[in-house]
DNA sequence: TATTATACTGTATATATATTCAGTATAATA
DNA sequence: TATTATACTGAATATATATACAGTATAATA
């Protein structure tokens, strides 16, 4: 790719405003209007120039074919899909999980970060979970699902409390949940007498620092 | 928008293919091509059809006026600038750390991820700094930088034995590596004896299961 | 010094393209 | 039952557009 002119790097911006700005290439005389030129032709020249240094591609004939070669791609940045997730911060009691007052803020990350896909983050409380390496302020990646196996972790909610913790169902009426952390006793969830609400799964984890 | 037929589906997403993959919108002609019709009318009606429903717009007059509206905007999806970062696997004595030997892969990761700028992700081996929530095969990630504070998270290298631990340095010649984690010492290094080099810092950090 | 690249104006034109009009046919809706 | 939406063919046309040709001028290169 050899070098561009002042001239003809505006050029080839006007393009790309035109691309972003309407959806589609610009004709010879858009550009003219972009750039001040009376003749098609000084669009024509400069798009040729272009060609030539590798900057765009032109269809033949085609209105409107100019396709901007390598587009976006400075050094090794590209753009990725992502969504916006939530983080949960204070989950106040009583309140559904993803309520807007508990959102802490929203922040992008590509959806298969973590391999499984997941819901919203969560910001873990206490350090029950220390020794799996769980700390106070870490997020954790959530995925909302009900099919867990024994010794995943998981997020509950017992009496309008959330815990993060170790799942295992002994029997059909009972669960345990398992803190990783000595200082910290297994929580016994009776089935029949006691609320039990399965927010999600661990999926992954992120600390900021 | 209202509901789209079957065949004006087809002709949407025949537009946004061609898009794809020429760089600009189709004529009435070439999508009669790709449809197989026999006249630009049947493609300029079904424009017409779509347009009403609000899933393209058209520029009047214009050559390949077409605009595809609120594509890929599924939800809250978006597109975000990433950079891809290597993820430094099994340090090979004696190899230079960003050795294209040790990079076990490539992921993109938005730059401000971890509020700092980092520049590669490094996977823990052992549990020296398992009391600080890092446990084994866990991403940290790493800037690089000599720039560091009593107390900050290092990564160190000392004779070729690349290493996390907490960072002291209580004189000018003399650096203290302190590990999290009961079960290690610590490891005291003599500057005027020995060779020290420091990596980078800890910034965060990442568990993908 | 001749040549080539850059940077334009101005005119001309073949053709690429949008767009209208005239039909045919089926299915759904009022 | 009349109307509207869908789904096409086929022909006609104004104009949007690419593109060539004829110039002018400056700066860089061989």
């Amino acid at each position: 790719m050899k070098d561009i002119t002042p001239q003809q790097n505006k050029v080839l911006n006007c393009i790309k405003v035109y691309i972003k700005e309407t959806g589609f290439p610009p004709t010879r005389s858009d550009i003219c209007k972009e750039m001040g030129f009376k003749s098609p032709n000084s669009a024509e020249t400069h798009l040729r120039a272009l060609e030539k240094k590798g900057f765009i591609s032109i269809a033949s004939g085609a209105s409107r074919g100019i396709l901007v070669i390598g587009e976006e791609k400075e050094l090794h940045e590209e753009t990725i899909k992502a969504d916006n997730y939530p983080i949960i911060g204070l989950v106040a009691a009583g309140s559904p999980t993803l309520a807007s007052e508990n959102i802490e803020k929203q922040v992008p990350c590509p959806s298969n970060f973590f391999g499984s896909s997941f819901d919203y983050f969560l910001r873990v409380k206490g350090l029950s979970m220390k020794d799996a390496g769980i700390m106070e302020d870490d997020l954790i990646a959530v995925q909302k699902t009900h099919d867990v196996k024994n010794g995943d972790i998981v997020v509950a909610r017992i009496d309008d409390e959330v815990t993060v913790k170790y799942f295992t169902k002994p029997s059909n009426d009972k669960i345990v949940l398992e803190p990783a952390n000595d200082d910290f006793s297994d929580i016994e969830v009776d089935l029949r007498s006691e609320e039990f609400f399965l927010e999600g799964k661990y999926i992954g984890l992120i600390r900021e620092n």
